[in-house]
RNA sequence: GGUCGGGUAGCUCAGUUGGUAGAGCAGCGGACUGAAAAUCCGCGUGCCGAGGGUUCAAGUCCCCCUCCGACCA
């Protein structure tokens, strides 16, 4: 394991991660790797919040690996972010992984064992999808709970994806629940400090409406408008990005534009409670109080009390 | 001024022949091992606009007031 440990910092969209992580970064002679399912996209910049190219002044790492119509997944995260430290270590700077996906996160950093196999054009998840499609969910939960009680047992019959990824992983020898037990105590693969940063839900909603209103006026439409060009309706991961898929259905007429903008915040609004959920059991984070980032002294007494952490 | 609608959960609305209310959305809580900004699970007391009346019992019927909307003057 690497000797200074890889600084996580976690917390909802418009905590304020992305500015404690340049500040922290520029303090410690650091690098960062986003740790962002959507930001991995090409072109999808005003929506997913990528700190744009003029406003870096350190390296970011993790933006712009694919194009939106190709598929991503945490497996290949985890392998590209664990590259990602091993070179930031060899130039003899310090890695920051900062996102909001914390599944990319604890992927990256815990020992998951995302079993060997493609996951493109994997014939036996096609047909599973094709069976709940035909048959429907509770009917392929049916079928699982045949071949493979015990996992049935912990996943939901609704949650065809998860039922599907069971199928999967019984063609590779390996079971859900098992796994899932293995999830309990799991180790850490990569040495890490966690910083998590807690904002007043109703200020975030504030920020979160602010921030929808910011990419509006910075042209989103028009971002959306070009990826359609590029393949985004194709894609099965990018279509899905909050601030993306309610745009297109307002170019496509199917709602009014103001329509998707109100539709926008209230998604990006549960997305932020998703992560509090997320974030909130993991005891490794250290949580600071982000209510005033936005004001220059606590902005300093918020990456002063971030280096304590880092170096007691 | 008159006629007709309507005022029920934060919002949009249900509420059968009177038995003191229920959906969707929002919100809150939770799950999460190759789609994770995804996917899924759980949580519904609110002066039923105010006042009065009829009744064993009124969101529901009657009277009156009030507010909103439409139409007629």
């Amino acid at each position: 394991m690497r000797c200074p440990p890889v600084v996580c910092i976690v917390g909802p969209t418009a905590s304020g991660k992305s500015d404690l992580a340049q500040d922290l970064a520029e303090a410690l002679g650091g690098e960062i790797v986003s740790a962002d399912a959507m930001q991995v996209y090409r072109g999808m910049d005003i929506g997913t919040g990528k700190v744009p190219c003029a406003e870096r002044r350190v390296p970011h790492l993790g933006l712009d690996l694919i194009d939106p119509g190709e598929p991503y997944s945490a497996a290949l995260f985890q392998t590209y972010a664990r590259t990602c430290f091993d070179e930031i270590e060899e130039r003899g700077h310090r890695a920051f992984l900062v996102g909001g996906t914390g599944f990319y996160v604890r992927a990256a950093i815990d020992a998951y064992d995302f079993p060997a196999g493609e996951q493109e054009n994997n014939p036996v998840r096609e047909r599973w999808q094709r069976f709940a499609d035909v048959h429907g969910g509770d009917a392929l939960w049916e079928e699982l709970r045949a071949c493979d009680p015990r996992s049935a047992e912990v996943i939901h019959p609704h949650e065809v994806k998860r039922v599907v990824r069971a199928f999967e992983l019984l063609a590779e020898g390996e079971s859900y629940a098992r796994q899932r037990e293995r999830l309990q105590q799991l180790p850490q693969a990569v040495e890490a400090v966690f910083i998590g940063l807690a904002v007043d839900p109703s200020l975030l909603r504030e920020r979160i409406e602010a921030r929808v209103d910011a990419m509006m006026a910075a042209g989103l439409v028009a971002e959306v408008e070009s990826l359609l060009d590029r393949g985004l309706r194709e894609g099965i991961t990018a279509p899905q990005a909050i601030g993306y898929k309610e745009i297109v259905a307002a170019l496509d007429g199917r709602i009014a534009l103001e329509e998707a903008v109100e539709a926008i915040k209230v998604a990006t609004r549960r997305y932020a409670k998703r992560q509090r959920t997320w974030f909130r059991k993991d005891e490794r984070i250290h949580w600071l109080d982000a209510d005033a980032i936005t004001e220059n002294a606590a902005r300093k007494k918020l990456v002063s009390d971030a280096l304590a952490i880092i170096e007691p």
